[in-house]
DNA sequence: TTTAAAATATTAACACTGTTAATTATATTT
DNA sequence: AAATATAATTAACAGTGTTAATATTTTAAA
């Protein structure tokens, strides 16, 4: 009884420190980007050598995927409430704006999740079948637009097509804006009144579009 | 006579060091990625020590910008030939699937003009207001776009949004799959005979819809 | 032509990085 | 209490960008 329990409570213990470690990983990681993540900097904080780490994460790539995976579960609990917008076309507009808000609220994370290519490789290389987190996001757009054309939306376009294209041009506005390609081309080419909202007036012509191809 | 003389040699061998620098970093970017650009490899492989770079540049983002503006140098030599594409609407079509091209044969250089954070904030720190080189490539599309307009297309559509739009959807498509962010969500969730051509149909949904809106 | 000055390049060093092998300390089991 | 398994550490390797101080080379003036 007494091995049982002292082999729970080392258990415990290891998992405990493995999630102290990306803890303190992803504190290092909000408060100063993902530039300063680092294994020696992570095992200062906690107080233990930098080599302990490799105890409980293989490398540092494996570190940075377990904060890839803690930004898919916040991303999923952010659109959960959206599966009662019963209007198709409606949930759809909102995911794009929940979509749109959580890059802008969570840029680290967005870049790390939808930018970056290092953590989705690792997912490649360690996950190659299933990666139900990643998954899930994706089914739920899926789902979304079958739902718009079973309403009569998007007749003519192909579903997957469609959902792709979809995700690739809230992407695209994300990106272009959260990587700092925007602020440069918005100042030069749009006229003054109209530089403030280029972010929400793009993705109003993807919703004005949609609606028009009804 | 023979004081200018050296005087100007001095200054093509300065030159000449200057250029010669940026064509190693490019040849170690083109041939193991960015993120074996280092300042000692460059210094080894012309023969220097890495400080002797420090004189020609101001420092590793220097480097860095230099390749991101021959980035663009080759885009748009990549696009001069459309301005012959008189129909406008055709031109914009060729437009993208050029962009598209260019962001596939030079993944790598896409990544460093739009994606990467780095390079265009060395832009936005050092050259505020005029950046030339990337003013001309959107200003292309704009033109474009306001063709179209003219020629009835897009008719309740804003010229910036519109453009804006279109710009961030097609990067949108190259990012994701540049990235490596598509394979993944393409083989889980696409039928088996619609993976291959999960980009360009994406795009063929733009056109599409673009066609739609007219 | 020799000397002073300016331009150019180098060496040495600092403060970091991820990662591995060998070693020590701690806890568990016999 | 001794042997074993687990956990954590130190030391080291091979890199990184960058700076200050020093040496070398080239140019300009006496």
């Amino acid at each position: 009884m007494s091995e049982t329990n002292t082999k729970s409570r080392r258990l415990k213990h290891k998992e405990d420190l493995k999630r102290k470690i990306l803890e303190v990983a992803k504190e290092l990681f909000l408060k100063h980007g993902y530039e300063s993540i680092s294994i020696r900097k992570i095992a200062d904080k906690i107080g233990i050598s930098p080599t302990t780490i490799y105890l409980y994460y293989q490398d540092k790539s494996d570190v940075i995927y377990a904060l890839h995976q803690e930004g898919f579960k916040m991303l999923s609990s952010h659109f959960a409430v959206l599966r009662n917008v019963e209007e198709p076309f409606e949930r759809l507009k909102a995911m794009g704006r929940s979509y749109i808000e959580f890059a802008i609220e969570n840029r680290d994370f967005y870049e790390l999740m939808f930018i970056m290519r290092e953590p989705i490789e690792f997912v490649n290389k360690n996950y190659a079948c299933e990666w139900e987190e990643g998954g899930a996001a994706f089914e739920a757009l899926l789902v979304t637009v079958a739902d718009c054309k079973a309403k009569g939306y998007f007749k003519q376009a192909d579903l997957h097509a469609m959902s792709l294209y979809v995700w690739a041009t809230i992407h695209g506005i994300c990106s272009l804006k959260l990587q700092g390609h925007l602020d440069h081309v918005v100042n030069a080419h749009f006229p003054e009144k109209e530089q403030q909202l280029s972010l929400e007036k793009a993705f109003d012509t993807l919703i004005f579009i949609l609606k028009s191809i009804q």
